[in-house]
DNA sequence: AGCACGCCGACT
DNA sequence: GTCGGCGTGCTC
């Protein structure tokens, strides 16, 4: 029933293969796979190879492409039956190694839900009751405990063991006895999870603006004439890009083609999978790393065995083992959360678009604020462009006000409201509207310092100042999690004179309940939402008016609608605005966008106040004035003249360890060694070498980092250099250090 | 990652 | 004389 992998045994006559194995190993190995063990097995599968004294994890990439000259050891044993992946992968995981010049062993630890090598893999117990009703009055001589077990069973017929056990404690011995007697069958079971069995009723889809039916009339012919066909799908908040997606993939799905859905957040995941459930059906599945172990591994294997063929999830899931792939849609291309982070640093809307050239897919990428490199790319013809100009609610974009903090001091006091942005709120709430207030900061206050003698207090772990959360009586890094007690001496000259300064969502929170004290407050932020409920909580009673004013970070900007804001505050626009990172004005637009659009979503009208001290900054201006295109302009042109991208690409090289000296030496010595490789293979025209220099914190969690940015025009040249610099460094760079590479890093922390 | 091999200091 | 420190190198 179950379609077969791949087979690799009838192409390999000599038996070998080539396995991955999940070690920081950047080649594969090859093996012997016994003629017991060839039935059934192929490309894809999880198997126990020996690599040294150990036994590790590896996935059947094929048939061995090189004979190696050391001994050939034998495949131990098949974890799993089922492939983890298709053969059509392969070359997208071996791309991945090589672009972000990661282990490819790595690579496959990231992209896959772990095989837990038990023969128990996504299976359970299941009692069952081998009875009819009558017969369970008929066998008398029994004890209690199998007594019990019998009623339990009579009404429910069968159950997972563990479920049985929560009534009845310690069944497994009675239910033994029940078993041999024939009385009850005790057998494993796959087990089933489904994250979206509550997913309501079907309502018939909508009729479609011209727009949205000009959008997909362009996108089925892109389907139609099958290859590679990437989009991008400008649609302002509201213009119903969720409809254009399903009507693709109706199409691909009519094709018989698979869909894959990537959102940048796990809480999104589960809206935009309800209307795929409700519109497709059961044949939808649902992936990001919050689901349980069991529950993604289930998801995974019904998409491996084609008892699935939509998978909706997070970034992770853009490995989601689907064959014959037709449509990739990655939603909210422009957000930083496709950025993986630690483990193998992919960028999976880059990957996505990779897969999608190697499936022949369609790929659309869609945002209301586009990075500044996709739409780049669509001017220059590379990708297709549909826009959505219109919003399908009544409602036209708010109006957005700058205000210029600079001009609203009061007396030697900046205050955190200002006064147009308070006059706003009083009038919203006179009017019985609700309010959201955006500070992207958490805390009371992010730095605390002795005024006496300027002491500063830091982390002991990172280079970073400590916040103050006043509620708790604790400062805490927000880096490394490290916290102390609120300190009342400060340790340096015995002062109690200990200040702060800088202000955050726990500060702006007291200052908004002192300004307006009948107001109904809730704060949302990584510290108030400590557990999930809480977090669902908060926007329930947001969106059901019962809190009139909303405070939190970018926790409150992704996806809610709140039908009954019409005014929103971004206290603080200059946070993000001053980042260290090459795109700062980029995510400060896309941010204040993203905010600006929780404003008027019902059938009032909205309005939008920022504060900064900068207002005449072109990322707040076009924010103002919704236009996209100014902004764009601006921040090319800027682009163009400083050498960032689109107009080269970057790489970052990290280097960390536990000595600050040893971090160091390594760092000058990678960069003299690039350097030497820059001038023997002639790339001095087409790379620069920026640094060594100490990373913007320079400490973190007890690691010393430094770093080195490499600026390349074009491809070709970085790779080369990068391929180089592994060569060179074979042996490592220094005793405890080790090398980074950051491909299209996102910031420059 | 782990686990070997290998070459220099204080101990039964 | 040896036990053990962790630098370096390999894993089919």
């Amino acid at each position: 029933m179950n379609p077969s992998p791949t087979p690799v045994n009838s192409l390999t006559p000599n038996g070998l293969v080539e396995v991955a194995v999940t070690l920081p190993l950047f080649h594969t190995l090859t093996y012997r796979l016994p003629e017991k063990l060839a039935t059934g097995i192929g490309i894809g599968v999880p198997v126990l190879v020996p690599v040294g004294r150990r036994q590790v994890t590896g996935y059947i990439l094929g048939p061995a492409r090189a004979t190696p000259t050391v001994t050939i050891k034998d495949v131990n044993a098949i974890l799993d039956s089922w492939p983890r992946f298709d053969a059509a992968l392969v070359p997208f995981f071996r791309w991945l190694a090589d672009y972000y010049q990661h282990p490819i062993g790595e690579v496959f630890r990231t992209a896959l839900p772990t095989p837990r090598s038990g023969k128990n893999d996504g299976q359970e117990y299941w009692v069952t009751l081998n009875l009819t009703g009558a017969d369970v009055q008929k066998p008398g001589r029994l004890g209690p405990k199998a007594k019990a077990i019998l009623a339990f069973l009579k009404d429910i017929g069968s159950c997972p063991l563990a479920h049985l056990s929560r009534f009845i404690p310690r069944p497994r011995e009675t239910l033994g006895r029940l078993a041999r007697a024939n009385l009850v069958i005790l057998a494993p079971r796959a087990r089933h999870f489904d994250p979206l069995a509550e997913t309501p009723a079907a309502a018939p889809p909508p009729v479609l603006s011209p727009d949205q039916e000009e959008a997909c009339q362009a996108i089925r012919l892109a389907l139609r004439r099958q290859g590679f066909s990437p989009f991008l799908v400008y649609g302002v908040t509201a213009s119903g890009k969720t409809e254009v997606y399903l009507q693709a993939a109706q199409e691909a799905l009519a094709l018989k083609k698979s869909v894959l859905v990537l959102l940048p957040e796990i809480a999104l995941t589960h809206p935009i999978g309800q209307a795929f459930r409700q519109r497709f059906g059961p044949r939808v599945a649902l992936l990001h790393s919050g689901l349980s172990d069991n529950a993604r591994v289930d998801q995974w294997r019904r998409l491996a065995l084609k008892e699935m063929d939509i998978a909706v999830g997070a970034r992770s899931a853009v490995f989601a083992p689907l064959a014959d792939l037709g449509l990739i849609v990655v939603d909210e291309e422009h957000d930083q959360s496709y950025k993986n982070e630690g483990g193998l640093p992919y960028q999976a809307r880059d990957a996505a678009l990779y897969r999608g050239q190697l499936a022949g897919a369609v790929t659309l990428l869609g945002s209301a604020t586009p990075s500044v490199t996709t739409y780049y790319r669509a001017q220059r013809g590379k990708y297709q462009y549909i826009s959505l100009p219109e919003r399908v609610t009544p409602q036209s974009l708010p109006q957005v006000h700058l205000v210029n903090l600079r001009e609203h001091r009061e007396g030697r006091r900046l205050p955190i409201i200002s006064a147009p942005l308070r006059l706003a709120i009083a009038e919203t709430l006179s009017r019985k509207e609700q309010v959201l207030l955006f500070l992207n900061r958490r805390g009371y206050a992010n730095v605390y310092f002795c005024l006496f003698c300027s002491h500063i207090f830091q982390c002991q772990h990172c280079s970073v100042s400590l916040t103050l959360h006043r509620q708790e009586g604790k400062l805490r890094c927000h880096y490394c999690g490290y916290q102390e007690p609120l300190p009342v001496v400060c340790p340096q000259c015995q002062s109690t004179a200990l200040k702060h300064y800088g202000l955050g969502g726990e500060f702006l929170e007291r200052e908004v309940r002192r300004l307006f004290p009948e107001a109904r407050i809730a704060r949302l932020d990584r510290d108030t939402a400590s557990h999930r409920g809480k977090a669902i909580q908060i926007l329930e009673e947001m969106k059901t008016h019962r809190l009139d004013i909303l405070i939190g970070t970018q926790m409150i900007t992704k996806g809610h609608d709140f039908p009954q804001v019409t005014l929103v505050g971004a206290v603080a626009a200059d946070l993000s605005l001053y980042f260290p990172e090459y795109h700062a004005g980029e995510r400060t637009f896309q941010l204040l966008t993203q905010v600006a659009g929780r404003a008027g979503r019902g059938d009032r009208p909205g309005q939008v106040f920022i504060q900064t001290y900068h207002p005449e900054h072109f990322a707040l201006t076009a924010a103002q004035r919704h236009d996209y295109q100014a902004f764009y302009e601006a921040e090319l042109a800027a682009r163009r003249d400083l050498g960032y991208p689109p107009f080269t690409r970057l790489a970052l090289l990290r280097l960390q360890g536990k000595n600050a000296a040893t971090v160091e030496a390594a760092a000058h010595k990678v960069a003299r060694a690039a350097q030497t490789i820059l001038r023997t293979h002639n790339l001095e025209k087409h790379l620069r070498i920026l640094g060594p220099a100490p990373a913007p914190r320079s400490r973190l969690k007890e690691q010393y980092r430094w770093q080195i940015l490499l600026k390349s025009y074009g491809r070709q040249p970085l790779s080369a250099l990068l391929d180089q610099l592994r060569a060179s460094g074979g042996k490592g760079w220094g005793p405890d250090v080790t090398l980074l590479v950051d491909m299209d890093p996102a910031g420059m922390q």
